[in-house]
DNA sequence: CGTATTTGACCAGCGC
DNA sequence: GCGCTGGTCAAATACG
């Protein structure tokens, strides 16, 4: 029992661990202080910049081993002996009682946490840099890792399953139980349909370009999801560049089933309505959605509502952000783009031969069931999650033991992992365990592990859009819930980094939808 | 007064 | 070629 939960916990964290301690938040041991829903972003930040600072008991704690640590290298260095370094560790408990030499003892106290803080600093950037570039790389790893297996499935005969494929979608996950998925589709299927779990390959290659729009879109995915890390997008003439690196991936949507009353999940991101229309088969509209955190930003979102569940919400997510988004916009901007990603290089290994060969991939993956449906009914390939079963759909992902050596979330820097750990573990797992290859799966976990390699880019996804959903939900209220109270270009910033986020939006164009159930 | 939302018009793609 | 549908634009409006 508990080792379960810890491994939710864990996993959680490492997909989207903001989003999912707030809702872990239940049974959060060691997680205490995550206040308000809000914190997501609070965590996100507070891992980038002010570990020591804002974190305050757990943090308190490492602070003073940091200082002790300190005291014992740098500023003892500094300072000959450690006398007031020493103080500085008994300042934070009630050592301090003497004042005489205060001056002197301060001073080096200061200086000694001026030292500590510039080193914080350092580290976070370092750390910042790291996660980038680790994200970056998984985000390839992830691509390769997912050509070649699928690659491989293709050669053999994985068919077993193709059998649906011939309706034009191919169920990704064996288990997945019947759901309507593409958004688009969501419409006349909205609720009632039944069976989603189509995977579909379709060839990409028709929707290339469809607006000066989407080939910014494209162009950013290229790079982005390629390999080269941030681009600005907005380089028209790079864009052809990209084009012609072509990359596999055109056009993705990935639409997202949750459960949520409000009119629209918050994701972090700030959209403009710019049109609304009545969907056919639907009594509701379906409402469009653009990015307006930056000017040039792509991303667009489409919301509609079953007209018979009003409860479910389909969010359709489409290109990736061009610009540094709050912390728990990147998570939502890595799930898509992970979602993208997977949907991308499934497709084109589908396109060839066979669809995907999920089953194989992911042997026993009763969560991801749950929740990702690819289809190919839409002119884009789609992906499909689906919260829809919503607290079930959570725990779909289960943290390997790896998970252990990274506990962060006792620490309680859950939001750190969020996405540089989770890479970060990924990637370490990932060589291990390439493609199933992994022998002695010690279990489920393990197995979920596999399955995850495989496409961890989906699990991540995943975790976001169930995560943004629960939020959601959570305050029926709000969407609009954390940030951002209204002006317009800024962030909130309950902490005070608003600033750029590293959090690059890693593959180009995306579309998630999130739908509630 | 500035911004976000609303809503009809407009356009492109697709099927017949 | 015609009509339908999805998607977007932009004027008008609402909101703070
Ligand atoms: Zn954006």
């Amino acid at each position: 029992m508990e080792k379960q939960q810890q491994h939710r916990r864990e996993l959680t964290f490492l997909h989207s661990g903001d989003f999912l301690r707030q809702n872990s938040a239940v049974s959060d041991d060691s997680t205490d202080r995550v206040k308000p829903p809000i914190i997501k972003e609070m965590d996100f930040f507070s891992s980038n910049n002010n570990q020591s600072h804002d974190h305050d008991h757990h943090h308190r704690h490492h602070q003073q081993e940091q200082e002790s640590k300190i005291n014992n290298g740098r500023s003892s260095s500094l300072f000959d002996s450690g006398v007031n370094t020493g103080l500085n560790l008994l300042s934070s408990t009630p050592g301090v009682s003497k004042n005489t030499t205060n001056e002197d003892k301060q001073s080096a106290e200061m200086s000694a946490l001026k030292i500590e803080l510039e080193r914080l600093h350092e580290e976070n950037r370092r750390l910042r840099s790291m996660l980038d570039q680790i994200t970056k790389s998984y985000t390839e790893l992830q691509g390769q890792l997912f050509m070649a297996v699928q690659k491989q499935a293709a050669a053999p005969g994985n068919q077993g399953e193709q059998k649906e494929k011939v309706n034009g979608m191919v169920s990704l996950q064996q288990l997945m139980d019947p759901r309507p998925s593409g958004a688009l589709d969501a419409n006349e299927a909205s609720a009632s349909d039944d069976r989603t779990q189509e995977l579909s390959i379709s060839p990409a290659n028709t929707t290339e370009h469809v607006s000066a729009h989407d080939q910014d879109g494209a162009a950013d995915q290229t790079s982005q999801s390629w390999g080269s890390p941030k681009s600005p997008k907005l380089d028209q003439s790079k864009i052809n560049e990209d084009q012609a690196s072509e990359v596999p991936f055109r056009k993705a949507r990935v639409s997202v089933r949750a459960r949520s009353e409000a009119p629209m999940i918050s994701d972090g991101c700030q959209w403009r309505k710019y049109g609304q229309k009545m969907a056919k088969g639907n009594p509701c509209p379906r409402a469009y959605y653009r990015c307006t955190m930056a000017v040039g930003c792509p991303v667009r979102k489409q919301v509609q509502r079953c007209a018979e569940d009003k409860s479910i919400l389909i969010t359709t997510y489409e290109g990736n952000h061009n610009h540094p988004l709050p912390p728990a916009a990147t998570a939502m901007a890595n799930t898509t783009s992970a979602a993208a990603a997977m949907l991308l290089s499934g497709s084109t290994t589908s396109k060839d031969g066979l669809g995907l060969p999920t089953s194989g991939y992911f042997p026993s993956l009763p969560y991801a069931s749950t929740m990702a449906t690819l289809s190919a009914s839409a002119p884009f390939p789609t992906i499909t999650l689906d919260l829809t079963q919503g607290p079930n759909a959570v725990p779909f992902l289960r943290p390997p033991p790896p998970a252990a050596t990274f506990p962060l979330p006792l620490h309680g820097y859950p939001q750190l992992l969020g996405h540089p750990m989770f890479a970060a573990h990924k990637l370490s797992a990932l060589p291990a365990m390439q493609l199933g290859q992994r022998p002695p799966a010690s279990s489920m976990v393990e197995t979920v592990t596999a399955a995850i390699t495989s496409d961890p880019n989906f699990t991540a996804a995943l975790a976001a859009a169930i995560s943004s959903i629960m939020a959601s939900p959570t305050n029926t209220n709000g969407n609009t819930i954390n940030n951002n109270g209204g002006s317009t270009g800024n962030n909130n910033s309950s902490n005070g980094v608003p600033a750029a986020i590293p959090g690059s939006p890693q593959l180009p164009q995306s579309c998630t939808t999130f739908s509630t159930n």
